[in-house]
DNA sequence: TAGACCGTCACGCGGCGTCAGTGTGT
DNA sequence: TACACACTGACGCCGCGTGACGGTCT
């Protein structure tokens, strides 16, 4: 456990911003001392490290909030996007400096605006948006979780855990396929429909796959139900999901 | 000349931008008619181009605003910097496009914060700023430019193009290096000196240079005292400083 | 006693957008 | 007369924090 002031040495980011990253919802500290000072682990730090790329590839803090924090999020796919934007820029940089290495040599200057528009950009952005943002599961969501305290909050998280509880008893004595697998992946999913959102297929897949990739989300689970759980669950959801 | 309509259609920018740009100094237009309508000609449109050239490279308006209006800036030099700065930034990006592929290949995150930290970027700015800077000098003007009415600006302004008419009615029947062409470049010199700021040998290059290169000055020269004048000025400017 | 940390509230930045009310151009 | 177009000026907003304050821990 570290205090905020490690945190900021390690990261870079200010202790404001930290405490500010909390107050937004960005980033909670891993835990709170009775006298309220924050205390982050590694799993913080991996946390912070996903947020600041995101941050550098110039997503408002809101957007990230809801990738980090949406369930029904595939990271794969939202790093591919990344990626297919990041390219895009160094295209329009390579355009950038080509047109100011023109201007210096020849002194001339052609009234091309073009080099200035960006709606390529932007609208790949908005397709990315829209392709991970499952957005009507995440408006549910926003909805359902407004007039909750936070003692609900958690109380429900903790059921979630419940489940995974269960998937971590059998990991090792059942097959993902397994009728009793199984069974867990329909409970899984119904109660995410009954507290979350709608637990659609193509969610539950995303689903399935943060929770057998690095990340946080496997490491809470295999935290809190055995090494391996999140790989179990992962592939149990695979195998529903067909 | 162009109504605010057409330049905003051609350039990109809104048109409260363009009357924005106006308000702060940015960019002034070509004309304005009695009843306060501005208009804007090829030139406007030049200069536009430049004002969002840098823009793009992430330079505050007022930045621009002293680029563009300095006329002790050696563009040049600028352009090189502005390339160099675009060079950093590609590499920047290469190393973010390198991690993400790395973690989506891998599914590993490396807990490595360097990759955010912008202060190389920031350093070569930061230098970039002050060596075009010239910031002592163009203190001076804003102090001096301060307490003058926009008709004595006019009136200064107009003084100082009749030294280039006089440059325009020598250019064809001497050389830049003749007594009478050195003539001038030392009245202009003192000119400058006497109304602006201090305008030493090495502000005297850098305006030559602009005086001789494509671009708004060159141009604004050569309609006001005949075409070549600019290139005629700039070299006797380039004899003077040796 | 110093200094790390807390929450809260306020403010700043740049770059416009958004009115509202008025005057032009055709 | 209608309609678009343009003007000025004041205010608002956005994201992303930073600062200042008075209090509490360690």
């Amino acid at each position: 456990m570290m205090t905020i002031h490690e945190v900021s040495r390690i990261t870079g980011l200010t202790i404001r911003a930290l405490q500010y990253y909390d107050n937004i919802g960005l980033l909670e500290p891993a835990d709170v001392t009775e006298t309220g000072y924050r205390l982050y682990d590694d799993e913080s730090l991996y946390r912070i490290h996903e947020i600041m790329l995101f941050r550098e590839l110039g997503f408002p803090l809101k957007e990230i909030s809801k990738i980090v924090h949406d369930p029904s999020v595939d990271r794969g796919r939202v790093l591919e996007q990344q990626i297919g934007l990041l390219k895009l820029r160094r295209e329009k940089l390579d355009e950038l400096i080509a047109l100011a290495e023109k201007i210096r040599e020849t002194g001339e200057r052609s009234m091309d605006f073009n080099v200035f528009d960006k709606r390529k950009i932007e609208e790949y952005e908005k397709k990315a948006k829209e392709s991970w943002g499952n957005t009507e599961a995440y408006m549910e969501y926003e909805k359902k979780s407004e007039n909750r305290t936070e003692g609900e909050k958690k109380d429900l998280g903790m059921r979630l855990m419940d489940i995974f509880t269960e998937f971590g008893a059998i990991k090792d004595t059942k097959a993902p396929g397994s009728p009793e697998a199984q069974a867990l992946v329909q409970k899984l999913r119904d109660f995410i429909t009954a507290n979350y959102y709608n637990c659609t297929v193509e969610i539950l897949k995303g689903l399935g796959t943060a929770y057998g990739a690095e990340g946080e989300m496997r490491s809470n689970i295999d935290r809190h139900a055995g090494e391996g759980t999140g790989a179990f669950a992962s592939k149990a959801v695979e195998e529903y999901c067909r």
